[in-house]
DNA sequence: TTAATCATGTAACACGTTACATGATTGC
DNA sequence: GCAATCATGTAACGTGTTACATGATTAA
């Protein structure tokens, strides 16, 4: 369901294609939430047939041709009776789910040497998602531009805010876990 | 590919049925992945059909029949192989996949007040998650004895502190957001 | 001039979730 | 004595991922 009210989010700013969508998706949802093209193109139908959107098909001749959407006023409700609700996401974001950490767990049946190597290996990615954080800052930001209204992007910042507490917490966790295994 | 490698350590172990698996990866796996009883049972049946794992049908009269399942020398060498090349998983560590974030994202187009209550809200699942970790740990330290093996728990230590630092984490951004919001 | 990328998407498959089936046992 | 839970699972559906199709344009 997130992927569907994502997309009534960025529909709520004006009608785009499916390939579009797709575009700005990544450019703006994607340190949260990731969709493939594919899955948006599906998505997009499923909620035209809900009555969410409305289509229409465009000729083209220099490019293939495309189908416009844009929200309705029952997608726009829709999109704002979710907003509203925000009580099962909470819940699940209080789950874990990481594969990674599923390695940790086992990683009794490996030597230490290899265990403290991967915790170093995942420390590394920790520092460099950080650096990172401000790449996706700029997107971020030029995105709000784009969109014009700035009272909104304080909560991009909250976003923000919450990756480079995220990040830094993963590399805190990763250097006392090398500390312990190291200092036996 | 995770929910096959979490059977394949569990069975590991020893031999068990689907209906054990889906007991004890709950008690165990749960905190960091979830797999529901219907996908271990999918899972394993073609875990067997790649050789992975063996399985005996073993009748009963006061309770249904049951098939057991036990790891193949192919299935352990498949388990060793997934934990010694980790990098994927580092990499999928370092994305982040939350519909509240989504929320935040697109809390301007509710009023102030609401998108508070919602960090309200967020904070006090954080504090109840802290909290829940106790009982987690005892669950995993129960399961350690079971399983026999003092040198493991180490890297379950590490699991728990995760939790520890992660879920504080989201408590200070939140709590920080809530002060920002409220601040201006 | 050949390979990559753009601008559209469709199809197939893999993984995750929800609902249901069934006879025995335990709890109130 | 009736409802819940145990001990097994199966079936159906929804979501996410990977692979492919196609004609135009740009890059090497």
């Amino acid at each position: 369901m997130s992927l569907r009210h994502g997309l009534l989010g960025l529909l709520n700013y004006g009608p785009m294609t499916g390939y579009e969508l797709s575009k700005v998706f990544r450019q703006s949802l994607d340190f949260f939430w990731q969709g493939q093209t594919s899955q948006i193109y599906r998505e997009l139908n499923v909620m035209e047939g809900s009555g969410y959107l409305a289509s229409e098909y465009v000729m083209q001749t220099d490019k293939p041709n495309k189908r416009v959407y844009s929200i309705t006023n029952e997608g726009r409700d829709e999109f704002i009776k979710w907003l509203s609700s925000p009580g099962a996401d909470i819940d699940e974001a209080m789950k874990v789910r990481s594969a990674f950490l599923m390695r940790v767990f086992f990683a009794g049946e490996l030597n230490e040497r290899q265990s403290i190597a991967m915790l170093k290996a995942f420390s590394e990615k920790c520092a460099e998602a950080i650096k990172g954080l401000d790449v996706a800052n700029e997107a971020i930001e030029n995105y709000g531009e784009a969109v014009g209204d700035i009272e909104k992007a304080k909560y991009w910042g909250l976003v923000k805010m919450f990756g480079e507490i995220f990040y830094a917490a993963e590399l805190e966790w990763a250097k006392k876990a090398i500390a312990f295994l190291e200092g036996e």
